[in-house]
RNA sequence: CGAGGUGUAGCGCAGUUUGGUAGCGCGUUUGGUUCGGGACCAAAAGGCCCCGGGUUCGAAUCCCGGCACUUCGACCA
């Protein structure tokens, strides 16, 4: 009894029992990232920034597709530029760091790190955009931003993060709207179709919404201890920065008019949300679509002969077939200790071909998402492998969504409300005022995520679930991140 | 900013109550045997015990003052 083998060694803290630790032994133990020895502020490792680099391929991508453009703006914004929008301001200063001093002068002008950059598109809007002709504007940038935060955490939340955000203006309301919603799809897309994240997308309160924003939408993942993660936004601003930042164009009728705004953006907390939707107790599970190596070819034995030139042959033919492949030929570890390191990294498949496989003319095939070993044909490995990738893919989106859904809970008073907060998400009638979500905020942590799209057929009560009065829509109450 | 906690080898920690040669596990280096689930044996390297002051013959340990990190609140992508 005792002496039966282990199938695999780890020195993860389960999840079910601290499922902070877990995250944080997850990350370290990858080796996705580092704590920098700055404030706040993490190091991607290769291996982590390889997965930020997929999501920046498939972001984009459909950027390009819908008609964006990548441009790069400073990184110092003067304090005058940042102050011209007051609820912009107001939301943002409290986190905003400064340059105060240039070599050895002190600066008669403040520089803000900017913590985003509508400011500084705005000013340069204003400048650009003369008649109607010059609208849209569709422009995107990948780049880091800065928050002070009081309290940080890897990928989630940082002080310097990576992230993409895109500015566009239009000539009408009607075409901003319809950008902040096509753009909010496309988070969706990715978020469900590659990165294997189900994810509740609607629009947020008017106490969660953007600072400066008229509407703000978002899509909301659910992570394993049932806390929600903002995934990604999508603001509509209106006239909001225009008015302030004197953007005007000339219309068809000759008419000065203010441009309608937009911007969206999603971070590396993408990474962090992956990690903590997937992961097990093996460490990462990446889903293969997003996954920078998608099968890991391992020699058994690879003295023995036959065993290198096979593993070698599979890996050139898997790469000329589209796959991301890697060979790990490390003559340095043991075959075991190389079971536990990609398993622990998330690698969607292992590909062990040792003296017993070559004798049978298969390949041991491990798939990380069930942890199932079966042999396949050696031959055809090239097409078998496109349908197990798929299948992971697959199976890992819907054990997400099962979660998901299992975990969140339609409520009509406030105990059930406090009581589904704490193992997920609440589905909620809401007043739509923001004493009711100060309330809920108060007793159970919990903030409102957004409102689905969809909002018919919700039948569950007429009343809000805080106060009583009248409900106007149907609401997701969750802790966050 | 409010309340806790922690600073000792690269990492994780013990030692502090009761002052007396600086310890353990993992990792690292070297040599050998291994290699189909984190291998084993042997040897070795590695320390301003967070900083400053005090008490003492003697301080990682006791006292005073800093600093840093961290957990939970408040704030946030």
């Amino acid at each position: 009894m005792a002496d039966k083998k282990q199938e695999f060694v780890t020195h993860i803290t389960p999840r079910n029992e601290d499922f902070s630790q877990w995250y944080t032994d997850v990350i370290t133990q990858t080796g996705l990232c580092d704590y920098a020895p700055v404030r706040g502020c993490m190091i991607f490792r290769p291996y982590g920034y390889a997965i930020w680099e997929r999501i920046r391929e498939e972001m984009d991508k459909r950027f390009k597709e819908t008609g964006h453009e990548n441009v790069y703006f400073p990184m110092l914004i003067p304090e005058s530029l940042l102050l011209k929008e007051a609820e912009h301001v107001e939301g943002f200063a409290p986190e905003v760091a400064w340059v105060t001093q240039g070599g050895t002068e002190k600066l008669q002008e403040r520089l803000a790190v900017r913590p985003t950059s509508e400011t500084i598109f705005c000013t340069m809007f204003s400048k650009w955009v003369q008649t109607w002709r010059d609208l849209p504007m569709k422009y995107n940038q990948w780049c880091s931003v800065m928050r002070w935060e009081k309290a940080t955490r890897p990928f989630l939340r940082t002080s310097e993060f990576l992230w993409q955000e895109g500015h566009t203006i239009h000539a009408t309301p009607e075409e901003a709207q319809e950008e902040t919603m096509t753009m909010l799809k496309v988070y969706q897309q990715v978020a469900e179709e590659v990165m294997a994240l189900p994810v509740y997308v609607g629009q947020k309160s008017e106490k969660e919404k953007f600072a400066g924003a008229r509407a703000t939408y978002s899509m909301e993942a659910m992570m394993q201890d049932g806390k929600a993660l903002q995934a990604g936004t999508s603001h509509n601003f209106g006239t909001n920065f225009s008015e302030a930042y004197g953007i005007q164009f000339q219309n068809k009728e000759g008419k000065l008019e203010y441009a309608y705004e937009t911007s969206w953006g999603v971070s590396t907390r993408l990474i962090g949300a992956i990690i903590m939707t997937h992961g097990d107790e093996r460490g990462l599970r990446l889903p293969p679509r997003i996954a920078p190596i998608q099968a890991v070819i391992l020699p058994i034995s690879a003295h023995k002969p036959g065993v290198t030139e096979a593993c070698e042959k599979m890996e050139q033919d898997l790469k000329a077939a589209g796959f991301r492949v890697k060979l790990d030929d490390r003559d340095t570890v043991s075959a075991g200790f190389k079971f536990n390191d990609w398993e622990l990294k998330g690698v969607p498949v292992r590909l062990e071909v040792g003296p017993r496989d070559l004798a049978n003319g298969v390949v041991t095939v491990f798939r990380r998402d069930t942890c199932e070993k079966t042999t396949m044909p050696l031959e055809d490995i090239v097409h078998s492998l496109q349908a197990l990738l798929d299948d992971i893919q697959k199976g890992l989106f819907e054990q997400a969504k099962a979660y998901r859904d299992a975990h969140t809970t339609k409520v009509t008073n406030m105990d059930e409300l406090g009581k589904a907060v704490e193992t997920g998400f609440a589905k909620a009638m809401w007043c739509g005022e923001r004493a009711c979500e100060d309330e809920i905020k108060e007793k159970f942590n919990a903030s409102s995520r957004n409102m689905p799209f969809d909002q018919e057929g919700e039948t569950f009560g007429t009343t809000c679930v805080c106060c009583g009065k009248p409900a106007k829509k149907v609401m997701y109450f969750a802790k966050a991140y």
